[in-house]
DNA sequence: GTAGGGTTAG
């Protein structure tokens, strides 16, 4: 380093950088990084170099190297012909190149390099490892992240702590969490880094048990923990709904003031929201003093994962007020929250939004495109995201499957099956609820019975109760009956009362009493306050004109105390939200939504609506009965719809419970009349009314 | 000069 205290004077035309250097560090990457601002700078420095023939210093040359690859964004064009220049690059050379290109994410090419460096017979150092090894782990590389590993060891690093380290996480990245915690638990001396890189390794894999126990064993061993080890034991923390010790890590935090570390509160408001404290994880979020995209989108999709979707919708928003611009994992939650609400509109925004932002359609962000489209109605909408989607996979191929079967679709559900089967994409057991829920709607009895039974010969899948539930829906909506209780009768586990509720339902559909009574018995023998279920047999009764039993059920059910859930119905109009409970009269627009709702009933009963009253709350007086029918939640939302929305649109409404047959009836109707396609998401299916008939063919 | 970290889909 002796040349370098003898720097020499400046040049006659000066480089203002330099001149204004009174005294030359010893250190020249700190000169060079601390006077070169851009590519120009780097230039004229490097001109400098080759003057006084410090281009033939290595360590120089490095330095400039070095200062290239932070200073100059996005490419390492200039680095490379840098590179090239060294004479005959050392081991610290090759570091330096391979260091950058995994700066700039250049993995693949790192591990080039590295390959180049072997070629050339220069000796990987102990800080090449380490390096290369994270290109590896990013790419998941198991191949050569083994053979490298070998090299390691040939070259005498492995008990290198930093190597082990990096060994450890490579391994895990790979999935092969095994050998990582081989690797581990070979480590005498295991340091802070150590026992985060394990457990990072198993939160990578979902392994949140293994996140647990391995922080109270790092607990045990008095190696203290660190930012790094908390952020791990929170995700799990969350995963687990661990609240103890996600609570524990939180007064931690607190009482050692970090709560300036954004990873780190970032990941307490992800494991408060994750553990239901959504209200504790939003006052964290409102105290920081700063928040960035990730910080953003963890207290969004807290609240759309519990069910605050309005609230996640009203956080987007104001994030957009900021500067902070939003990611393909926001707009993830963002549109999960558009699909519970059934808001199309404001979906189709974020789509829009996502568009102009030439945002990446990763599968993730597709897949979730695809699921709202279905679950708004539009099933148009998901096949056209689906077919630009660059990458699929089966959540994907599911998500499309799934969507088709639900809003009516169930044949060409079958086809995109069949087309997923010759892709090679393997159908997994979520899979086949779509597939088989297509059938049911198809009305597939044959096909459905071959699938079930292919499940696990072909496919090594068993079925799960809810495969057995989408069996029994497709033989009673069949009008099997019979068959479908028999079937109940073998099921090799125990039917839950999802299972017997779907029977019962076929039961009022094809009105069979006897069977009907059996399920509903079954029902609540572990569920036994479920009003709709009482109202679903009350039905079957009086279907079958037994009034005098319909009444006892309705009375059994008043005398237990069981209440309807209350009613309610959702309609978007210009992106805004609008929400309707059973006779409600306290929202701002009532009066304007029962002039309307009294209008829209007047006109449907002049072509021939007659209101059934068995759909009446219980303590409606009798005379009231048929008052209280119209205003049923649905029938508000689609009144106001009516007025608010030019003719001949589409009128979409979502709501909380299955439509009512009153309610079906009657939109059956209101579609004819008022010449509107309207589409009804309830909590199990989609309804499109159109001309009087509606797409499920009376059976829901 | 080298290692470990936060948000997302059916």
């Amino acid at each position: 380093m002796a040349a370098l205290t003898t720097y020499p004077p400046s040049p006659a035309k000066p480089i203002t950088a330099i001149t204004t250097i009174s005294e030359f560090p010893r250190n020249p990457k700190t000169l060079i990084l601390q006077q070169s601002r851009n590519a120009r700078d780097l230039n004229q420095i490097h001109a400098h170099l080759i003057k006084t023939r410090l281009v033939h210093s290595p360590a120089v040359m490095e330095n400039l190297l070095e200062s290239a690859v932070i200073l100059l964004p996005n490419t390492m064009g200039y680095a490379n012909s840098i590179f090239r220049h060294i004479d005959e690059p050392d081991s610290s050379a090759y570091n330096v190149m391979i260091r950058g290109l995994i700066y700039k994410k250049s993995d693949h090419d790192a591990i080039v390099l590295f390959k180049k460096m072997r070629e050339n017979s220069v000796r990987p150092d102990e800080f090449t490892f380490p390096s290369i090894l994270k290109a590896c782990s990013r790419l998941g590389a198991l191949h050569e992240g083994e053979q490298i590993h070998a090299q390691i060891m040939k070259c005498g690093f492995s008990s290198n702590g930093f190597i082990q380290n990096t060994l450890i996480h490579m391994y895990a990245r790979c999935g092969e969490l095994e050998v990582a915690r081989h690797v581990f638990d070979g480590i005498s001396q295991k340091d802070v880094c150590t026992w985060n890189s394990m457990l990072a390794g198993y939160a990578k894999n979902e392994n949140w048990e293994e996140v647990v126990k391995l922080f109270r064993e790092m607990k045990k061993s008095g190696t203290g923990f660190d930012e790094v080890t908390m952020i791990s034991v929170l995700t799990a923390c969350g995963r687990l709904s661990d609240l103890e010790l996600g609570q524990w890590i939180s007064e931690y935090i607190e009482a050692n003031g970090l709560k300036g570390n954004l990873a780190l509160i970032t990941s307490l408001i992800d494991m408060y929201a994750k553990c239901g404290q959504v209200d504790t994880a939003r006052g964290l979020f409102n105290q920081m003093d700063q928040r960035d995209v990730i910080a953003w989108s963890a207290m969004i999709s807290g609240y759309s994962q519990a069910n605050r979707c309005r609230e996640a919708l009203d956080l987007f928003h104001e994030m957009q007020k900021t500067n902070v611009e939003p990611n393909e994992v926001t707009m993830v939650s963002v549109l999960y929250s558009c699909s519970v609400l059934g808001a199309l509109e404001t979906g189709k925004w974020v789509h829009f939004y996502i568009k102009k932002k030439k945002m990446k359609l990763t599968v993730t962000l597709g897949t979730a495109l695809v699921d709202f489209y279905a679950k708004c109605g539009s099933i148009d909408g998901s096949i056209e995201v689906f077919n630009k989607m660059p990458l699929t996979n089966v959540f994907s191929w599911t998500a499309l499957i799934h969507g088709l079967a639900c809003n009516g679709q169930g044949k060409m559900a079958l086809e995109y099956f069949q087309e997923m089967r010759e892709k090679n994409i393997h159908p997994n057991d979520v899979t086949f609820i779509g597939v088989l829920s297509a059938c049911s709607h198809a009305g597939l009895v044959n096909e459905g019975r071959k699938i079930f039974n292919s499940m696990s010969r072909d496919f090594s899948i068993e079925p799960r109760i809810e495969h057995y539930g989408c069996m029994v829906d497709i033989l009673g909506r069949a009008g099997l009956i019979e068959e479908a209780y028999e079937f109940i009768m073998n099921m090799p586990t125990q039917p839950n009362s999802v299972v017997w509720r779907t029977l019962l339902a076929s039961c009022r559909a094809h009105k069979n009493v006897k069977i009907g009574v059996e399920s509903f018995k079954q029902i609540i023998m572990s569920e036994p306050a479920h009003s709709g279920d009482y109202i679903l047999l009350s039905n079957i009764y009086a279907s079958g004109g037994r009034l005098e039993d319909a009444l006892r059920v309705r009375n059994q059910m008043k005398e237990k105390g069981i209440r309807k859930a209350p009613g309610c119905s959702l309609i978007e109009l210009d992106g805004e939200i609008y929400e309707f409970f059973a006779e409600d009269n306290i929202c701002p627009y009532s009066k304007e939504v029962y002039s309307a709702t009294e209008d829209m009933m007047r006109q449907i009963k002049s072509a021939g609506y007659v209101a059934n009253v068995a759909d009446a709350r219980l303590d409606a007086e009798e005379d009231d009965k048929e008052a209280s029918v119209s205003h049923h939640s649905e029938k508000l939302a689609i009144a106001f719809g009516l007025i608010r929305t030019p003719p001949g649109t589409t009128i979409r409404i979502s709501k909380n419970l299955r439509v009512c047959t009153d309610c079906h009836n009657a939109t059956k109707i209101i579609s004819k009349v008022f010449k509107r396609e309207i589409v009804v998401r309830d909590r199990n299916r989609f309804h499109h009314f159109k001309e009087g008939s509606c797409s499920c063919n009376d059976y829901w």
